[in-house]
DNA sequence: AAGATTATCTTGACAGCGTCCAGATAGCAA
DNA sequence: TTGCTATCTGGACGCTGTCAAGATAATCTT
């Protein structure tokens, strides 16, 4: 993935950036997250990055908006093999979620809140984010029958859903939740099944 | 604050960085966080914190030890204001760590799972995270009637309240919950206790 | 096709950072 | 008083993000 060139142009240097910063983020972190080492990997200069992103902050902002799109991708995954049945269908939600939080932890971080990315509007990111809540906005109206848009119960059972969902998936990263985390696959689903559904009576 | 001395020794340096080190993490954030900042605003030579916390890591999990005592206390502060009753003094406790979550929220972040306190088992951090955790689990013994302890579904309760509690101060400081933020005090109390009440039917 | 303009990338500089190390200073024990 | 140890200083190192000036290639204009 060390990608030497034979071109003084890149070609496709801004994906290969956000790509090649993921693998990063991985690594190191958020907050050891550096720019110069996302250049050295991709094989060009440490200012080159500058020119596509402005500064580290437009990059990662730009990660975390890839990011939310993976993200959803990854609820509707889920979602997409639990059939058709209301109730199934947003836990589905609700496992792609938790999995995707898993599977790229300080991703995740850096998507909700990092102060790396935060108090500077970005659309991409912005829409990308928006389009996940969308999602689940979609899941309670399909369970209630209802906008929530239109209903305020159904809105409480949104904002409901959304923090049982994150904060069991912080939580998990945190490493806050042993006794979660001691279970072995199919016993944390089901868990997390029980957990989920209380918000929704 | 900025502290001059007259002596070679400071005297309590240990507790002055902890002290400085929070007015820097809430100006600066996790990741701007800077020692040498820190060491200015005591009036101490850059280095001086080595001797008491061996790298900055160690300062910032001292920080957020202290942190999740004050955390502790929030929560009992607030469910000593709430009566008797096992349901109110249990969202009196939610209310205590939401309201403490937004008044120091780069400290809140800082103790679930920073990248820079992580992976460094830490004997002080640990026990004022399980005390913290011990408070919410004594609350839902009182609720129940049972402990956690002995009782699959209470310790079940436990995990979904904490998850709910949780994610609804993580999503608050986001800036993810436009619709929460927007409402006043009051209506976000009423709000937040509407939601919560779902865990426990 | 040739020249000019623009986008892309490199190189070098700067200050701030965390950490290590040798030395200075002060409190304390014998 | 004489050590001894804890505490703190100052300088060094390599790393970082950002800025400015220059090199190179692609594209547009004519």
């Amino acid at each position: 993935m060390a990608g030497k060139r034979d071109s003084y142009h890149h070609g496709d240097l801004r994906a290969a950036l956000i790509a090649a910063g993921e693998e990063v983020l991985a690594d190191t972190g958020v907050e050891g997250f550096s720019l110069r080492q996302v250049a050295r990997k991709v094989g060009v200069s440490h200012s080159a990055p500058a020119h596509h992103f402005g500064d580290a902050g437009g990059l990662l902002r730009a990660m975390a908006a890839d990011g939310f799109r993976r993200f959803l991708a990854a609820m509707r995954r889920r979602q997409a093999e639990a059939g058709d049945d209301p109730r199934e269908m947003f836990l589905g939600s609700g496992l792609g979620y938790v999995e995707f939080a898993e599977g790229a932890p300080a991703l995740f971080r850096l998507m909700f809140g990092s102060d790396r990315i935060k108090d500077v509007p970005d659309a991409a990111f912005e829409e990308a984010a928006q389009a996940a809540f969308q999602h689940l906005v979609d899941d309670v109206a399909r369970l209630r029958g209802i906008s929530p848009y239109e209903d305020e119960t159904a809105m409480a059972d949104v904002m409901a859903a959304w923090s049982m969902v994150h904060g069991f998936a912080d939580l998990l990263l945190a490493g806050r939740m042993k006794a979660v985390q001691a279970m072995a696959g199919p016993a944390r689903e089901r868990f997390f099944r029980q957990v989920l559904l209380r918000v929704m009576t």
